[in-house]
RNA sequence: UCCUGGGUAGCUCAGCCGGCAGAGCGGGUGGCUGUUAACCACUUGGUCGGGGGUUCGAAUCCCUCCCCAGGAGCCA
């Protein structure tokens, strides 16, 4: 008999009928006259309940279906007669596909607490936390994808080994085949790489962005999705090394095409989840009480209130607030700022445009005023920073003379000021880290909870 | 990297102004005719993070290293 999925089991609803269901067990409750088990096969939130008689041939394998144990159920499908669910397997019989040893197992029947499931990355996405959050990222990156075909984006896709170390001045992770017991150095002492694998230094990408802006000055929308990576040792609840982007960049676009887009994007993430993920919303709601259904409704309909720089130092200045570091005009916002401006002024996402140029990276269109530019981020509550994307300098001029203000080399850059030779036009786009926008959505305290595999500084377990 | 709080049974934690290593949960065994992270009874379980020091005696006090969490900086 074919197997089927507890989703559709349990959607479908077809008593009397035959049915094989496939999964780990979750709990066994023995009485005398009957057992129980809740069966997971991470098709959906739900665990079905299986129900064995004595009589059945099932019931000699009881034994073995442990908490974790990997089974195959054959039965009829019955009205469940009890408060709970709906619909149950009364199982006739039983394949024990993988056993389990109790005393060694580590998940239990109760709950766990986040910081020891970090440790057995492997075995938490069996818990219903987890396989919450991993269906919640994947409908997430479905609804990426949807978006952006929807409009007519074309995803691209952007090396991950690069030699451009020039977007910010972020830590890179280098790779290498040089000999690490006998590295061949300059007459300097720094390193000589020209006789490395690529014949010069090559790093991880910390971004896509500006291989797609030459994609979108061609191709018109572009976006990627893929991994970065950051060798910044940050330990925080927000930062991972290693974490999925998503940069769309759009040819003849402003500032303000690139907030709207955001805006849409957002919100329709937002409706996505709440119509796709609502058995693991719920979930997530009721075990962690940080997210509510209720909350992402009103975002998915809610526009968002944008800002200038100047005008949020202006409220923060005038805040009857005890902050710890003072607000002023020209430096950047700190976490305690953004919080109160997210938190207490709008009470939702905010939009914070037009930032001293001092602050932000070079390719960013220079305003009239000569003092800012044309950038935008994307402030959550709770998560902070969450989208950052600006209108690109396309005035071959301007750009050359930032990039020598700031000290980037025009000679290795100069495929990317040839795009404002050839045919420039005006042209924005964003950066979404796609792991806050899952934080965000699943209410996950913590960054290293909403990725399989976290990766953060003297952390690569798994 | 800095600040703060932690590390004791498989898990969550109590014990900490020095004097016999504890509880709940889990695991095991038995019971229970519709259970829902079932319930009841019994039972099992320890390198007190590692190393060093003080002391008659250290889970407890001191030094040091490692690890974890939260906050900050950096950012997405």
């Amino acid at each position: 008999m074919e197997r089927s999925l507890i989703k559709d089991v349990l959607a479908e609803q077809r008593f009397g009928e035959p049915s094989r269901v496939c999964g780990w067990v979750r709990t066994k409750r023995e009485s005398k006259g009957f057992v129980f088990l809740a069966l997971s096969d991470g098709s959906s939130q739900d665990t079905l309940q299986i129900i064995v008689f004595p009589e059945a041939p099932a019931f000699r394998e009881l034994h073995r279906c442990n908490t974790g144990a990997a089974i195959c159920a054959k039965g009829i499908l019955r009205e469940s007669p009890a408060k709970g669910q709906s619909i149950e397997l009364e199982a006739t019989d039983i394949v024990v596909v993988g056993e389990v040893d109790q005393a060694t197992y580590p998940l239990q029947k109760k709950g766990h607490s986040l910081e020891f499931l970090r440790e057995i990355g492997h075995l938490r996405p069996r818990t219903n936390t987890f396989g919450a959050v991993f269906r919640l990222r994947n409908i997430l990156a479905a609804g990426v994808h949807d978006f952006f075909q929807a409009r007519g984006f074309l995803w691209v896709h952007t090396p991950i080994i690069t030699s451009s170390d020039c977007e910010g001045a972020g830590d890179l992770f280098t790779v290498t085949t040089l000999d690490l017991r006998n590295v061949p150095k300059k007459d300097s002492g720094e390193v000589d790489f020209s006789g490395d694998f690529f014949g010069t230094r090559a790093y991880l990408t910390v971004s896509g962005q500006l291989e797609a802006e030459f994609l979108a000055l061609s191709l018109g929308r572009v976006y990627t999705f893929g991994p970065t990576f950051r060798a910044e040792n940050s330990n925080t609840t927000r930062h991972l090394s290693e974490f999925w982007m998503i940069e769309p960049e759009m040819a003849f676009a402003d500032l303000d095409d690139d907030i709207t887009l955001a805006e849409e994007f957002f919100r329709f993430l937002c409706r996505e989840v709440l119509e796709k993920g609502h058995r693991e919303l719920s979930f997530l709601e009721s075990h962690y009480k940080k997210i509510s259904c209720d909350e992402l409704r009103k975002l998915a309909e809610t526009p968002f209130v944008r800002m200038t720089y100047t005008d949020a130092v202006r409220e923060l200045r005038a805040a009857n607030e005890r902050f710890e570091f003072p607000v002023s005009w020209g430096s950047d916002l700190q976490s305690e700022h953004e919080r109160y401006l997210t938190d207490k002024v709008v009470n939702g996402p905010l939009v914070i445009t037009d930032y001293p140029k001092e602050i932000k990276a070079f390719y960013m269109k220079q305003n009239p005023d000569g003092k800012t530019v044309a950038a935008m981020d994307v402030l959550v509550p709770k998560v902070g920073e969450i989208i950052g994307g600006s209108q690109r300098e396309d005035r071959l001029d301007v750009l050359a003379q930032r990039m020598s203000e700031v000290g980037i080399s025009i000679e290795n850059l100069r495929w990317y000021l040839d795009l404002r030779r050839f045919g420039t036009v005006p042209h924005a786009g964003f950066g979404l880290g796609f792991e806050r926008l899952v934080q965000f959505v699943t209410g996950m305290a913590n960054i290293r909870d909403v990725i399989p595999c976290p990766r953060a500084p003297r952390a690569i377990r798994l």
